[in-house]
DNA sequence: AGCGTGACGAACT
DNA sequence: TAGTTCGCCACGC
């Protein structure tokens, strides 16, 4: 069974549009809490891989991190390409452009 | 209750 | 500018 925690993360990433990435740490910002080592572990254990779109988050520094489902971050960075965001050599190009500011 | 871990971040060198 | 170190919180053992 899953924590109420990582329930919140899974449903701030649902709420990532298409196209759009956005950060661990504005995740946790989005939830009011500074774990944004948990939010990478939370996602890390997502049950739901395919039904959140774990794939649109990324670091904050513009490079897209880790992905733990099938294809790794290879597949991640396929997927956020065939959304129209451009990736380059593991980075998000535009990355300020491209992220979505989360919003209570 | 304590220790180590992890899809990270910021500071420091 | 790039590479390294420390700090961070939730979770499992």
């Amino acid at each position: 069974m899953a924590s109420e925690f990582q329930k919140r993360v899974w449903e701030a990433v649902s709420l990532i549009p298409r196209g759009k990435v956005t950060t661990y740490k504005e995740i946790a910002r989005f939830l009011n809490m500074k774990a944004y080592r948990a939010v990478g572990v939370a996602l890390a254990k997502n049950p739901y891989a395919p039904k959140v779109p774990c794939h649109r988050v990324v670091k904050s520094n513009g490079e897209i991190g880790n992905y733990s489902a099938e294809g790794g971050v290879q597949k991640k960075a396929e997927l956020l390409q065939k959304e129209g965001v451009e990736v380059k050599e593991g980075k998000i190009a535009y990355f300020e452009k491209r992220l979505y500011k989360l919003k209570e």
